[in-house]
RNA sequence: GCCGGAGUGGCGGAACGGUAGACGCAAGGGACUUAAACUCCCUGGUCCUUCGGGGCGUGUGGGUUCGACUCCCACCUCCGGUACCA
């Protein structure tokens, strides 16, 4: 390549550094070549090992900001370094597409949502591609465009035929202000995650993916995610919330109807003194019908049902219910307990009926003392009387009282001989409940995925035929939500035919979840442009599952739960041959600005273009990953970004010192002997490479990696200015650490190395090996040895490494400072650390 | 309440059980400049000091160890998740 300057211009400017290499990169595809072909069907075969580095793509909102910058140059960072370590690397990009803030603005302007989306990608991917990211851009997708999202849609018809996909009725969360319903996971205290307004619970008929079919699966696979944040395994284990107990079945005094419970305490069964259904419970209506007690029971159940969530998790209230006038019997002494409606009992946990037993569970107690219903002890810790009463629910552990059979049992026995005891009369069994709900996709919006079923009066919901894929969305007037899906309002899309009967039959006008697109946009990169299937499953087998994956932990249970569940269900369907989709998750932390998250309300956003503008966009990777650890909420420093700067503006003038040439190989430290700054500096190259390794490759520490690489650029100025450069080799030694410096820059900011690199005399630093440390240069000859007196520091000394014990303690014995400290004192005991310290303890 | 994480200079932070504060920001002093900016050099935890040094210092209190920011126990504070989950 032809240079383009004699020398490097005195002055660094960025902008115009940056221009060039992107330019340079793009005609050369230099971060392409290593994937996949442009129509998917061939992965380049190659005996290098393969790292698929990801990080959450985007959605297009019209501007990236710093958390995007972090998260982006994070992957960057590692794709480059693997890249030249020899790895085949695949870096791909894309967009969630799909989503309300595309629509909202379609409302308010008229404009097609697909408009406003492709104009928001149009400009992310200009942001991203000024910053140089290494992306494979032939892979590029859209979630939203038809050819991505009619493999949504088949895998969601897969999982139809599989009973994993399923309508039915119930209480969801219904949010006012979006027009829409949400899934459990998207709903955070009470209030929609989107908007923040307080969630309606409304009965409809909706959408679900089983995934708590999964929930198990998804525990135990927790396995085989060694290299995930442990909060982000215990907050998926928490959702999960698996809990072992027993079903029991408890039947109506007139024996007419069986209702079961869930309990984890089935040794407390003798304590229940009274029952409780919830509200929404299916039998309560039966259960009152024609009774004097029905209407306050109804009534009371109404209200409940009109409360809304915020309203119905409040723990802090009274607790109220009715009394059914009904009673059950309790399988294990037949003893006959009042059935009460009450709202703190959950139609959506367990069965939606519990048994109460107060003397042993807070709630049940308050409940009990509020409607003046009997305690009865069952638990007894060996200090306290069977008959003592109690004053507060008692969950600690003790023997059983008051319980028949089980008496003297301690609780874990009894819960064990009580669960057999009932299996054995088939009255309940041992089982295991969790807290997992089915994930409810359905969305009565317009921006996203039409869910691919027509409704037939006759057959009821049929899969529309994969032939037929994909449902296009229709184009309508108004995108404004109505508490349906604005799909409704076309008649053309409305109208359709039966697949199975032929029959008139009517179109399902719900959407998906975006959270559907993004479950399997990983798989897709792989064959982006394939149009026979969703994938390839040779090409998604060779790839994943990614090697390294990046993002919020805000997604903690959202998406990486969802795309957990996608794989493991594609893989029970045999379409991929692994069973979780991310190997290793890095989750990084919040940029902060004045104490609260950047956002445009607060006024507080720092925008990656102006910072690109005024110090270049080397300057804003280098300092985003330079502000802290990169998994910690870090605050955002103007002044910051000014030293990253400085720090790249001293390393150019190092290099101009050294420019024109060619590049030269590591020196022979024999030739440095008489040397001793050169020595150094050759020392302190070698220790840079394997410091910068370490904290990129394994320990995911960017600020430390750069921290070291200004070390050696301070320790080359300092050369430089001690006359180490008019020393025997000294040139050599400084060209040689100038070099290192740009050489292991390259990853954090790859177009100032590559320019540098460029006037040093290299080429095309991305495919040059990573450099690798001279162990021989890595151990000192030289050490500070640290003297101790009973652990407090007293003297430090320079001397030769390798030094036996005597010796050491010979050398350090002589320094008048030691003798100074140990005079007049009895040594008790010599501890010698070697090349490190020597602690002597005295009385 | 339960689960997870974190507490170190003015600030962001560093430190295989072995020199606490690397690197950077801000600050003070100096050089350069008519001046300022830029750049470069020096200082910098805190208290005492006879200027040699010495005491105290990593949220608190204990413990293990020759030696603890690091390991153990108890606690305090903050952050995140979750919560009538039976």
């Amino acid at each position: 390549m032809a240079r383009r300057h004699d020398r490097l211009p005195d002055r660094y400017h960025a902008v115009e550094v940056e221009e060039r290499w992107q330019r340079i990169w793009a005609d050369r595809r230099a971060f392409m070549g290593a994937t996949i072909s442009r129509d998917g069907a061939q992965a380049q075969r190659s005996d290098r090992p393969k790292s698929y580095v990801l990080e959450m793509l985007p959605y297009p909102s019209g501007e990236i900001h710093m958390g995007h910058v972090k998260n982006y140059t994070m992957g960057d960072v590692i794709a480059h370094h693997r890249r030249r370590c020899g790895a085949a690397v695949f870096h791909p990009m894309g967009y969630d597409a799909f989503g309300l803030p595309a629509e909202n603005a379609a409302i308010r302007t008229g404009e097609h949502p697909a408009i406003v989306t492709a104009r928001n990608i149009a400009r992310i991917r200009d942001q991203l591609k000024r910053l140089g990211f290494a992306i494979d851009w032939d892979t590029e997708i859209s979630t939203a465009d038809p050819e991505y999202y009619r493999w949504t849609q088949w895998i969601f018809l897969r999982m139809f035929e599989r009973g994993l996909a399923e309508r039915r009725e119930a209480a969801v969360n219904w949010c006012p202000k979006d027009q829409t319903v949400l899934a459990n996971e998207q709903v955070v205290d009470g209030h929609c995650e989107r908007c923040g307004t307080e969630v309606e619970l409304r009965q409809l008929t909706q959408w679900f993916l089983r995934i708590t079919d999964y929930a198990q699966a998804l525990l135990d696979d927790m396995d085989l995610l060694d290299d995930w944040p442990e909060r982000v395994l215990a907050m998926q284990r928490n959702w999960i919330g698996r809990s072992e107990g027993a079903r029991v079945l408890f039947r109506t005094e007139d024996g007419a109807h069986e209702i079961p419970v869930f309990t984890t305490r089935a040794d407390t069964l003798f304590g229940a003194t009274f029952f409780l259904v919830a509200p929404e419970h299916p039998l309560l209506a039966t259960l009152v019908e024609g009774r004097s007690e029905a209407d306050a029971v109804l009534g009371y159940a109404r209200a409940a049902a009109r409360a809304s969530l915020a309203d119905r998790s409040a723990t802090d209230k009274p607790k109220t219910g009715v009394f059914t006038g009904r009673y059950v019997v309790n399988p294990i002494n037949g003893e006959q307990i009042p059935v009460w409606v009450a709202e703190y009992v959950l139609m959506d946990y367990g069965t939606g009926a519990i048994m109460a037993v107060p003397g042993h569970d807070e709630r049940d107690f308050a409940f009990a003392r509020q409607h003046d219903l009997p305690i009865r002890r069952v638990v007894a810790d060996p200090d306290t009387a069977a008959d003592a009463p109690l004053e507060q629910a008692y969950a600690g552990s003790g023997r059983l009282v008051n319980s028949g059979f089980l008496d003297d049992l301690a609780v874990d026995e009894a819960t064990q001989a009580a669960a057999e005891w009932l299996a054995g009369r088939g009255v309940g069994q041992a089982t295991v409940g969790y807290r997992l709900r089915d994930w409810l996709i359905s969305r009565q919006r317009y921006w996203g995925v039409p869910i691919p079923v027509i409704h037939c009066p006759v057959c009821g919901p049929v899969a529309v035929p994969d032939s037929q894929l994909p449902v296009l969305l229709p184009d309508v007037d108004d995108y404004a939500p109505k508490g349906q899906s604005p799909l409704a309002t076309s008649a053309e899309f409305l109208t359709a035919t039966c697949p199975s009967c032929g029959g008139p039959a009517r179109r399902e006008t719900d959407t998906m979840d975006t959270f559907v697109d993004s479950s399997w946009y990983y798989l897709r990169y792989t064959a982006p442009h394939l149009s026979s299937a969703p994938f390839e499953r040779e090409l998604a087998d060779y790839w994943l599952p990614v090697d390294q994956y990046i993002g919020g932990v805000e997604h903690a249970v959202l998406h990486l739960l969802y795309a957990r569940f996608f794989t493991k269900v594609l893989n029970d369907l045999d379409l991929v041959g692994f069973r979780e989709p991310f190997a290793r998750l890095f989750t990084q932390g919040m940029i902060y600005r004045d104490g609260a998250k950047m956002s445009k309300s607060k006024g507080n956003v720092v925008s990656p273009d102006d910072i690109v503008d005024t110090y270049g966009a080397d300057t804003l990777r280098l300092y985003v990953l330079f502000m802290g650890p990169a998994a910690d909420d870090i605050e955002w420093s103007d002044r910051g970004v000014v030293g990253a700067r400085r720090f790249l503006d001293r390393l150019w003038g190092l290099a101009r010192s050294a420019d024109p040439g060619s590049l030269v190989d590591r020196p022979d430290p024999a030739t440095l002997a008489g040397s001793p700054h050169s020595l150094e500096l050759l020392r302190r190259a070698e220790a840079t490479i394997a410091k910068v390794s370490l904290d990129i490759g394994e320990r995911f520490s960017f600020h430390t990696a750069i921290a070291a690489i200004q070390e050696l650029v301070n320790a080359c100025a300092r050369h430089q200015s001690e006359q180490g450069s008019s020393e025997r080799g000294g040139q050599v030694a400084f060209r040689y650490a100038v070099q290192t410096a740009v050489s292991v820059l390259f990853p954090f900011a790859p177009h100032v190395a590559c320019e540098l690199w460029d006037a040093l005399g290299g080429e095309a630093l991305w495919e040059v090996s990573w450099p690798t440390a001279d162990p021989a240069l890595l151990v000192r000859d030289q050490v500070t040895l640290v003297v101790q007196v009973n652990g407090k520091v007293r003297d430090r000394l320079e001397a030769p490494a390798g030094l036996a014990d005597i010796a050491a303690l010979e050398l350090v014995r002589a320094r008048p400072k030691v003798i100074g400290a140990l005079d007049g004192k009895r040594i008790v005991r010599e501890i010698v650390v070697a090349d490190r310290l020597v602690n002597f303890v005295v009385k």
